[in-house]
DNA sequence: GAGTCTTTGTGTCATTTATACACTTTCCAA
DNA sequence: TTGGAAAGTGTATAAATGACACAAAGACTC
């Protein structure tokens, strides 16, 4: 049947590339993990990008994210989701950028189309891989973000949008918390994704009746005030909840 | 600052497309513009695909989806929205698919990620146009698709759920209805859209509520039962509306 | 060991929103 | 004149939302 089928090498394909927005959470802030270029030599662009590259012709979209992925952290099996397409023909084509594409690219020159992914991780989990890039990588808040390389600013925005939309549809929340944590946790980081303040009893109250926290009868240690308790995510509760459907988690 | 810069011809790129999925109620249905293929001369396929091309490489991907759309419908200043990218390495490789690129296409067996799209149109102001496809394009109620080429009932599915969610969030419908038309087609769009059906009495208060629709003066004639008032739709009302930002518009 | 600091944890009330449900009106056509 | 067909309308109950303040627990320090 597919006799004629040309057989699909696994080069890289230099029109097509991925980029992650990887979002970390350090308790306190949303955090992304961002590249950084070094100096630069023209006249100074961004230093910071995203991590992507180029996608293999034997891959799927979500393959080379999941590698790129990979390849950065070490993490495998990571929530991930398309973000969207970005195509502009300059997008890749300031000075400050080419110069950066010259020194790690075949084709600097070739019109990309990428590709952008979000991924969700739990900071605790992340240790720098040995990758090319992993050496130069690090968790940057992403309300400290001004500008980025590329259009890569533009797509952490759109990457923004989705969580947040997405965040109201299902709990994704918790691939960002670390196993046990506390309410107050969970809470801050709603607001960080939301980007805006949420009453506490309200908040509690909600979540609590979505049913899908197991409250851990252990009690935080150490911390010079009143011990939270700690809860951990339900994901039985889960699964049975995300059966029957549910999109009322708006805030 | 730009002198390294190669010239960007306006050539077709050999990886990349855009499909869209062109939306349209006839008042009863939702609609999808689709493109027959014909006879398929291998192992018969699908016949019908959806409308979409290669990009050239001097246009963004919105303005390549909005080509295609002009191209085949003649329509300009539509609404459209980016679905995602579509890019299995072998999408576009069953035998049945592959008879028809090789008809249409200089590198049949390259390989192409495809960027999808929807737009809604009003099916009044569809004029078949005169591109190579268009004297085969006809509008097909989306939910008696059972099939279509390549990934693009994938697509199709994919872009269904988009506008299923976006249509909670902002009053895109209008784009889909005439100038003037009655509550009860509003409401059989919802419905078609939501795929559920919406208590009457519920919808009309909701969606008066939210006081972007004018009455006219003016009843429908002709139909043998209580003829219905004309609504239009308000588009100062809206613009208020989406400045000030809402997101409940769910049912 | 008393006092201070910091964060946790909790309840109620008023308002808004969601859901369920049935009958009369208007026009056309026979 | 009657029958058919869709339009148009209100209410009562339940559920969700939003606003709001103070006591309790542990750590630290003096």
């Amino acid at each position: 049947m597919h006799n004629n089928l040309k057989k699909i090498g696994s080069e890289l394909n230099p029109n097509v590339s991925v980029d992650c927005v990887i979002f970390g959470f350090d308790l306190e802030k949303l955090t992304v993990l961002v590249i950084d270029r070094g100096e630069i030599s023209a006249e100074k662009g961004p230093r910071l990008a995203l991590p992507g590259n180029l996608i293999y012709d034997n891959e799927n979209l979500d393959q080379a994210a999941s590698r790129v992925l990979d390849e950065l952290t070490g993490l495998k099996d990571i929530y991930l989701e398309q973000v969207g397409a970005f195509g502009d023909p300059f997008r890749i084509h300031k000075e400050s950028d080419r110069e950066w594409l010259k020194s790690i690219r075949a084709q600097p020159d070739a019109r990309v189309i990428t590709v952008a992914y979000f991924s969700l991780v739990k900071i605790e989990d992340y240790l720098p891989h040995a990758s090319s890039f992993a050496k130069n990588a690090g968790w940057a808040p992403v309300n400290e973000l001004s500008e980025l390389a590329f259009d890569h600013f533009e797509i952490l925005q759109a990457a923004k949008d989705k969580l947040k939309q997405k965040i109201k549809i299902q709990p994704i929340g918790f691939n960002l918390l670390p196993e046990k944590f506390t309410l107050s946790q969970l809470h801050r980081l709603y607001e960080s994704i939301l980007d805006k303040p949420l009453d506490k009893r309200n908040f509690r109250r909600k979540i609590q009746k979505l049913n899908i926290l197991s409250n851990l009868k252990e009690k935080q240690r150490g911390v010079p005030h009143k011990p939270s308790s700690l809860y951990e995510f339900n994901e039985e509760k889960y699964q049975e909840l995300t059966q029957k459907g549910f999109d009322n988690f708006g805030f």
